[in-house]
DNA sequence: TTTGTATTCAACTATTTGGTTAAATTATTT
DNA sequence: AAATAATTTAACCAAATAGTTGAATACAAA
């Protein structure tokens, strides 16, 4: 019998596979036992691993930068901006635990063609956001930091947590359930932190 | 001739090689060659390739389990302990760069192993830091925040900048120059927005 | 010097892993 | 139904990689 999702399959199990273990973790039959297929089919469908690899790491960035660029510019006030983004941004991360990680630890080994597939699909300046940030601060209504720096610091308080969950989980001696629950309280926390941080 | 130091070139290069490329990314080969030696001497010197791993991996987790504790409980003030801390901390990870990554990573992939190596050295938990913080909250001088949501937050916004180094470099088109000037700047950026955002 | 021990290496083996192929099966078109 | 095209598989092959071995060399102690 044909199956007819074979290809949406393979892509589902890789995305698992490689989004965890990484390019050079990822072997190619745990792949196709993950898509319930044979290892030929694989390179039936993809010639090789790194097409394979190619097409889950640009969908991969596609997704982080879709909903960086959606969350950040759906509201017309700072504070709501801030307030939206927080949320939005940490709900998608709590749903794609392994994207972050994955992007930066693929980028981190320095390879030319994670390196080329990252800019080709980046494309991201988060300019509207900077202007708002400079019209606020020279309003006198937030702090003159450096706009990268806030941008960095808001990225890096949603992603963190999520980045260094298996770690942290230990420190704190957290289960899955109660780590759940920080996730869901940072929410509130962040907004409130962050803000009152900006403000002036 | 006897090469007096092969042991310690042996762990040199397999740290090196390890902290960037990670256990399954890591060659055997490519650690011999770093260290100027044959392979068969990393066999001799340790057994195999977790032997050598767990001792590169047991020794980074102290690593960073000592800097955290040493600048962490430096000073008595809260102001000055936060001050003091992310000024420690930020310049340890700043030469430390893949350190953090390397734990985080290897953490993700859940083996047994690696979380056993973990739970064996790291042996910490900021007891008196929450001490401090639930002292200044009762006293109505912070914010009554979640300690250990304070804690992730101050942790996470030093080391989020030098885990995402590759992608915010390209993000923000900085050379290896400017991002370390980014760096630099950030320490102090981060004494003040920390010590804002926690103020009541 | 001689003897024993630690160190080093080149060449080898075993295993893992990515990739190929040819044949069989299923679907589609004529 | 027959012919053609697409899909699937088992059984391979080739390359990469971890690990082994035995001989040679250097050093230290007797």
């Amino acid at each position: 019998m044909i199956e007819k999702n074979t290809e949406l399959k393979i892509i589902e199990a890789a995305r698992k596979v490689f989004l965890v273990r990484g390019y050079s973790g990822a072997r190619m039959q745990d792949i196709a036992d993950e898509a319930g297929i044979n290892k030929a089919m694989l390179h039936y469908y993809f010639r090789n691993k790194d097409k394979l690899f190619e097409s889950i790491f640009s969908e991969s960035v596609n997704n982080i930068r879709d909903i960086f660029s959606q969350s950040l510019n759906s509201e017309k006030e700072i504070d709501n901006t801030l307030i939206n983004f927080i949320a939005t941004y940490s709900e998608f991360i709590k749903n794609n635990r392994y994207l972050p990680s994955f992007i930066i630890n693929e980028m981190q080994q320095g390879s030319e063609m994670v390196e080329d597939l990252f800019k080709k699909n980046i494309k991201m300046y988060p300019i509207e956001f900077i202007k708002k940030l400079k019209k606020e601060q020279s309003l006198g209504t937030l702090e003159k930091y450096d706009p990268l720096q806030i941008i960095v610091s808001i990225i890096g308080l949603c992603l963190f947590p999520v980045l260094a969950q298996p770690v942290l989980k230990i420190l704190f001696d957290y289960d899955d359930n109660k780590y759940d629950k920080f996730l869901t309280e940072r929410v509130a926390f962040l907004q409130k932190f962050i803000i009152k941080g900006l403000k002036k």
